[in-house]
DNA sequence: ACGGTGCGTGTAAACGTTTACATGATAGGA
DNA sequence: TCCTATCATGTAAACGTTTACACGCACCGT
């Protein structure tokens, strides 16, 4: 490999002219600079980033530990974060943790002993050591999507709970008194803020929520159709299921299939996070937007202030709800105020 | 931050036999080996891989550039190649090229000059001049999916020209004869495999490919609606557009449900790739089916050799039809040979 | 008692950069 | 003309590891 000694030599200077040439130092005269570019483009040379960040204590990288990247709310958080990234001059390692706060663990030590200059995790689950000692370590971290309470970290997330208040109003506008919900872990801030806002606002209708009416998931495909059978073989099947993310909904999509029923007809579904397949379901999905990339832009821009030596500030963006046809038609005569439609 | 040396102070020994101890060398005491590893925990020592990958030329990362994350089908194949290569003691950085050469070029520098001790690139297009430098350099490189002809690199792919013969015979069978395709890049490998054995297939059963019913795409989901959308403007509307990959096949049902029109009755759509998601639009799709985790594991093993040293070859996986129905009810009488069902 | 063997440990160089500091040249001011 | 400031460049240390080599010691066979 050509490295910047061979190229010192070739241009007839000093490695230490070479690498204030290539790094755009003022002080080097054009003369010098002509001949190290042209050595350099010559011999082929390519900076090696690890014996910089060696000396200068900078790789030029964030992580991002996300907890699933088959959701694809993740990714397309995790592509705007990299490309939020490169704008800023930054690259991205991606570790994925499939909702295990055990690979969580995994990825956030890999991240740290790669010396990243800083951290960006939606923690899987709060009790990941790891993460929290990352937390109060010296290396810069933001919360993204989902954060640990009471650990003093920015967060950048999205509130739900007003759209979820929309969601029960319409549901109820609609004529629907038994609702159900499918959680994600409630060790998650945004499984406990969904099943939460969504009991809140149950009450607030007087309309109970027992127990047999809460489905427990893990915001994985597997758990939504467990979960979405057993509220199938309940006496008193729910006029609807709330998935509380894209991947359950399809799992109740799959539960409910099997039986042969048909949504809204049978049963509504409503779910969280909108994706594209959303509106080509059968039916389409009404469901509960988040203005994902955005997120995932003000994360990075975060992080950066923080690993530049700035402080950063949390920030809650607002989510809304869309209305498809998965809970039945809307009664034209009473929309349900402020909710946005498609 | 605590590095080797302070471990060794605290041990009252040497940093090579910290180091040894640390690598598991066996060569040391078991007293030492013990010291050490208190010392090390005591003082919460993190090793500093930036450090050891400068003096050993390993860093223990493989960089994977895909075409697209937002595509279903890459990052299926990203999650089976992260979770093999951290089975085998490496870690992935991901570059998402975006279907577009300039940021693959950009993902391939920039994972050379971290130093990556391997490649896996599915090239987004022939002409990235980056890759080809890469496939012809000291770091080891295999394409996967995709791959550029010519060059001398081992690949991992599937073969879809057996499971597009059988999508073939399975429209004929149900009577369609005017067969339109949406294809990808013509300068990717997959783009110009999979309308190079629909058109041949289609010569077989003697009905032509006119000019106007090949749509091309670029594997984003608005290519495939503009696509779509010409189609439906033809005098004469194609019985099935066949779309080569998900996101087209999303982009298609798009523009045929702006027009009010419906699958199958008024036109039928196949695709390319399998996803979850396909059991689940109105109606569920016909499609193409990849081992796609398989395919993921297969490259990292062979990439893996590579690094090792030894000699990678390449691998071609079957891909298979999956029958739905959004190209028409099968005539149960005359079931498509070989075809799988669902 | 002696040379050889092996084992555990230490010393120091090396990896490829960046950068503080030193140096030499040039120019400007008096 | 000399002193000094400025500028371009060079020298060498440092970053945190790994590892070739050297060393000292205990033990073995003769």
């Amino acid at each position: 490999m050509v490295g910047i000694k061979d190229v010192a030599e070739a241009a007839g200077l000093s490695v230490a002219t070479v690498s204030r040439a290539l790094n755009g130092n003022p002080s080097v005269s054009d003369a010098a600079r002509e001949r190290v570019l042209a050595a350099a483009d010559a011999l082929g040379y390519r900076p090696n980033v690890v014996a910089r960040s060696l000396r200068t204590h900078r790789t030029g990288t964030i992580g991002l530990v996300i907890s699933d990247v088959l959701n694809p709310y993740f990714t397309e958080l995790a592509r705007s974060v990299e490309e939020e990234a490169r704008a800023l001059g930054y690259s991205v390692i991606i570790g994925n943790a499939d909702e295990r706060a055990d690979l969580e663990d995994h990825h956030v030590r890999n991240l740290l002993e790669r010396r990243i200059d800083g951290l960006l995790v939606s923690p899987a689950d709060g009790h990941s050591p790891r993460t929290l000692e990352a937390a109060s370590g010296p290396t810069p971290v933001v919360f993204v999507d989902r954060w640990i309470p009471g650990v003093d970290v920015p967060v950048v997330r999205s509130d739900g709970r007003g759209a979820i208040r929309d969601l029960v109003d319409h549901l109820c506008s609609l004529g629907h008194r038994r609702l159900a919900i499918i959680t994600g872990p409630t060790a998650t801030t945004t499984g406990r803020e969904r099943v939460d806002a969504f009991r809140e606002t149950l009450a607030a209708h007087g309309i109970p929520l027992p127990e047999s009416y809460i489905g427990r998931g893990d915001f994985q495909v597997e758990s939504g159709r467990l979960a979405t059978e057993r509220f199938l073989d309940l006496p008193e099947r729910p006029d609807v299921v709330f998935a509380t993310d894209n991947l359950m909904a399809l799992g109740a999509l799959d539960a409910i299939g099997e039986r042969g029923l048909r949504v809204p007809h049978d049963i509504g579904l409503a779910a969280f996070d909108d994706i594209p397949w959303f509106s080509h379901t059968d039916p389409p999905i009404t469901t509960i937007s988040q203005p994902t990339a955005e997120l995932g832009r003000v994360a990075v821009r975060a992080l950066a202030d923080l690993v530049e030596g700035g402080a950063a500030s949390s920030t809650v963006l607002p989510a809304h709800l869309v209305v498809r046809r998965s809970c039945g038609e809307p009664d034209p005569r009473t929309p349900s105020g402020g909710a946005a439609r498609e």
